[in-house]
DNA sequence: TATATATAGTGTATAATATACACTAACTGC
DNA sequence: GCAGTTAGTGTATATTATACACTATATATA
């Protein structure tokens, strides 16, 4: 909160010369900053930290919610489990540098994606100072499947409930991005991104109980949702197992949404 | 959205070399990446963009929700307004950035800081890449009024719904605050911070009016105020005007609030 | 073809919360 | 003491949330 604070004070606080100097190249730095972009100078030769983008990626698989990770093989955390991300390039967007790492990692295009949080805190990464601008991507069941299983031992789903441990802040990445998702399923229609096109309204209230963690009322449930007048029936029924089909329903973006 | 996809897609796309050099160069630089990051080479020498934080300050001025802008005095954009921002520190925190152009602008210190959104398209700002964290900050009108008529002229406080023509993206974020604490005061004690210490029920009840810009019923509102427990009866009054005195409340942080 | 089994699908009563609305209280200045 | 101005209060109604148990319809198999 207040770890800097100090650099920019009266100086006079009788912290020692290491300091001292410390603040003095800071103060000239920006001084030198505020010259150059007040004059438009080149402003490409001061020091500047490194962009990255983390996509913390989420389905739901096995009733359950699970998030990819990769295994980390090199200092720092080496072995340890971490968020994919990458290095933004110099002429893509933020969302798209999300996309190219979604693509990478899980071959998926199209999929909700929405901009979480920025850490930047010096240190985070020993390394290098690294500003991380962090996306959460909602990937569908069934679409996942496909491409499941394909490749290497150092990607994996993981519960979100059951979590190894992570690198740098990750887990606090995570625990941000849960309730982030816990809020704004109840207020927006976010949790379709989780279901493929068609859906019986039990599975719906499965993606609502997995997330929130909590069984809900199957009466009041279906009341709810169906009183928003986001869902169309399809006129076609999931048969599976021994007992009466399911209606499938699909969503409708177009509806008033009011949750 | 989709701007960059075809840049990491199969190339074969029918674009002519000029892209295709252009591709050619970013997967090169992707690999060098990777190679750096799984080795732990020097990444230092890869481009970067710029990474800069925004602080998007509002108080109540003349039963007015309002912000402060600095006038431009160079291209881009010369003599349009901007929300007021600089480059972040090698060494500090991005909160820590944030505090520190607080203070330049404004004096202040120890105010409601939230991190916003990171706006980070190529192009927004047309000297370099630049990617910016946007803070905004809330103000309590009273401790603000002392600095307010202090210096330049091209710092200026300006209603949210009377605002000049801006520079770069800024009306944008300044939409996405707006909305950001719409939502907040309804849910959270945000509004606690652009009061002073001391308030009467007509005044917290004018934050929320002019924030939410419509008119609250009376009863209806201090009825779910008080119901909450978030206020304290100091035990004093407020004496102004040839009326009633109205009573002082406290903001009690520690109670429970089910706003 | 009747029955067991398993999930789909439905309604009502009660509690909690939100809304609409008008008068009395207490101070100041004249 | 009266005019002017804002503070402060309660009740009836509508809307929304919760708690709760039985019937419907398919498949499998005896």
């Amino acid at each position: 909160m207040e770890e800097h604070s100090e650099t920019i004070g009266s100086g006079n606080n009788g912290i020692g010369s290491l300091e001292e100097t410390q603040e003095i190249r800071q103060r000239r730095a920006l001084a030198e900053l505020a010259e150059a972009e007040a004059h438009h100078y080149d402003v490409n030769k001061y020091e500047r930290p490194s962009v990255t983008v983390d996509v913390l990626m989420m389905s739901l698989r096995q009733r359950d919610l699970q998030i990819l990770l990769i295994k980390r093989r090199s200092w720092p955390y080496e072995g340890m489990w971490a968020i994919p991300g990458g290095f933004v390039m110099m002429n893509e967007s933020l969302e798209a540098a999300a996309k190219r790492e979604l693509q990478e990692e899980t071959g998926v295009q199209d999929v909700y994606l929405e901009q979480l949080y920025t850490f930047g805190d010096p240190g985070r990464d020993p390394r290098t100072r690294v500003v991380t601008v962090v996306y959460f991507a909602l990937l569908d069941s069934e679409r996942l499947q496909v491409r499941a299983a394909s490749d290497a031992t150092d990607v994996g789903w993981f519960s979100v409930y059951e979590l190894p441990q992570l690198a740098f802040d990750h887990q606090g990445i995570i625990d941000y991005a849960l309730n982030r998702l816990r809020n704004k399923l109840e207020y927006t229609t976010i949790a379709f991104n989780l279901l493929p096109d068609h859906f019986t309204l039990r599975e719906l209230q499965s993606v609502y109980e997995i997330i929130l963690h909590k069984r809900l009322d199957k009466r009041n449930f279906r009341k709810k949702i169906l009183s928003t007048n986001v869902l169309e029936d399809t006129g076609e029924k999931k048969m599976e197992g021994t007992h009466r089909p399911a209606r499938l329903y699909r969503f409708n973006p177009e509806a008033e949404h009011k949750l």
